[in-house]
DNA sequence: GTGAAAGCGCTAACAT
DNA sequence: ATGTTAGCGCTTTCAC
């Protein structure tokens, strides 16, 4: 660092300046009621001057803890994972607890070695918003820190915990809501394989058979590019609705239905999933099941607070999303 | 910390079970070339066995420096932000830095306070991706870490640096597209009077003047609910396109002129500013002005890695945006 | 090539 | 009510 950036004080500098022991300047900004009220004032008073700044490392070293949550994110670029950490951050600042955030770009080893670096600054706990951590990894951070995953990774080691949506609940949910509209046959079309995904066909599949629905359809593609042909089968297959993996999707399927000419919602309804900011962007207003980014983030964060207080078996919470209807949901228009 | 989590072992460990001393165990670990190929392998396979991981805290503490980056942004849900800290994350991985990241949520009271802790946690450098910092609190700031503010603050104060896209000259390219096309009219909507707008403002106002084109047409509205009456007002005054102050507002538009039964891009040619997700989501797809936030981020940690090397005057660095033409921009259908 | 000792800035027992 | 003394885990002279 240049040479000309002055060295900042310490309590060291604050003693002297308030003619006083380190300790009872430490005492003193730290509001220990066992300092005299002189004497306090005289050290605040000093400490400002010198615009001193007590240094959170050094006492992170003695105390053996930081007060910082670190926070791995697959892609931050996602609202939906930005909505979680901004829930852990806020949880955290509640608990008196800072968060560090950091973004693994969906890459395993990217991921790996944030939390690697996480662990070497010492924090008191690690949020992982991912499903694509290594199980191998998370053993091991769990071994120094309480750690949960936000999401459904395909394998959950013990030790760490875990708070996930209620994939199947909300996929139930939105066939209800699809079925209280009129239709019957009801599409699934997903772009991934992964374990939030199936959870959400699973939902799909039993809704249908509890409300005595039409046989179930799913059209399993590899990426947004790919609806265009699932969009036609579906059709095809006589579906006036479909529930999509994700507002991506969702959004492609609304996409192509209007390359088609096709009517919305009446020629086809569309429910997306994750009440991403896409949801209320695009026309007509996507019909989307929100899972609540923030209170997965809060629930993480008490979680650890369990762990801290002494809990030792492993806790799996699961929270309810909630359906937010809009316009790309409606009655079938009537067969021609 | 619950007390079944073992102590994790330190140098003094490792020199215990290698037979050497913790000094040596330190150089080893470092790959200081003076010691002793034997040696160096014997203390590498007690690290290995204990699972040693050095304390990064404790090594910050004797050297002074981190080896992070604090990245503080305003809004990590808005996609542009979340680039520049990508870009910033990536270029601090090539200086062998690494970058803690918060979030302010527009505040500037959270700003400052995230900005305080990064300095307790004694960052090595700043990146403040905010135009919404006091510039007192930078001015702190700046006075024991290298600063960069990437955006256009109201006030910048001497003794940061900062990085900016160069909103003049995108509003510039943005009509000179617009005129290419065969516009005359061409009008401007802004939710914002900040100065990155104002900039955009009159780049927009030159770009007319210097093309020889019709009148300056500009509404200053609250938000994008308002924008509908600039639209009547817009379309009234003859203006066959217009340039948004950002993608936000830009959609706004778009929906207003769809809801009005316009034809587009013919009826209304419509250009944003930010190139976020929704510019490439949203029907038409819109054309807007890619700010190149990750090449923004990197741009700022060059000047951190500057001033860190000696440098004491203050820099200012301004970046060309990119045009990216999509179908929300056309030639005007002929006035009937 | 290796070890001993000092100290980074702070907190926490333990004096006084 | 205030001061003294050890460290926290690491790096860094400076001896040997």
């Amino acid at each position: 660092m240049s040479d000309l950036r002055p060295r900042r004080p310490t309590i060291v500098d604050v003693a002297a300046a308030a003619g006083v022991s380190k300790s009872l300047v430490s005492l003193a900004l730290r509001g220990d009621p066992g300092v005299g009220a002189a004497t306090r004032e005289r050290i605040r008073a000093s400490a400002e001057a010198l615009g001193y700044r007590s240094n959170a490392l050094a006492r992170a070293l003695v105390q053996g803890r930081t007060g910082q949550l670190g926070v791995v994110v697959t892609d931050l670029t996602n609202p939906y994972h930005a909505d979680v950490a901004l829930g852990v951050e806020e949880a955290a600042t509640r608990h008196g607890l800072g968060a560090l955030i950091a973004h693994g770009r969906r890459d395993p080893d990217r991921l790996a070695t944030h939390l690697e670096a996480m662990l070497s600054l010492n924090v008191d706990g690690l949020v992982v918003v991912s499903s694509r951590v290594e199980p191998e990894v998370l053993v091991t951070c769990a071994r120094q820190v309480p750690v949960v995953v936000v999401g459904r990774p395909e394998e959950l080691p013990a030790g760490v915990d875990a708070v996930a949506n209620h994939d199947a609940a909300g996929a139930r949910r939105a066939v209800a809501h699809l079925a209280e509209l009129g239709h019957r046959e009801i599409g699934f079309v997903t772009t991934s394989r992964r374990p939030a995904a199936r959870a959400r066909h699973e939902g799909y599949a039993d809704a249908l058979v509890e409300l005595d629905l039409g046989a179930e359809r799913t059209w399993t593609v590899d990426g947004p590019e790919q609806v265009g042909v699932a969009l036609a089968e579906l059709l095809a297959a006589g579906c006036t609705a479909v529930l999509a993996n994700n507002d991506l999707t969702a959004v492609a399927l609304l996409d192509h239905a209007h390359d088609a000419g096709l009517e919305l919602p009446g020629g086809l309804s569309v429910v997306g999933y994750d009440d991403t900011r896409l949801a209320t962007t695009v026309r007509p207003r996507l019909t989307s099941l929100d899972q609540g980014g923030a209170a997965l983030g809060a629930a993480a964060v008490e979680l650890l607070g369990e762990r801290d207080a002494g809990r030792r078996e492993d806790r799996h919470v699961v929270l309810e999303p909630t359906l937010r209807a809009r316009a790309s949901t409606g009655p079938p228009s009537p067969r021609g």
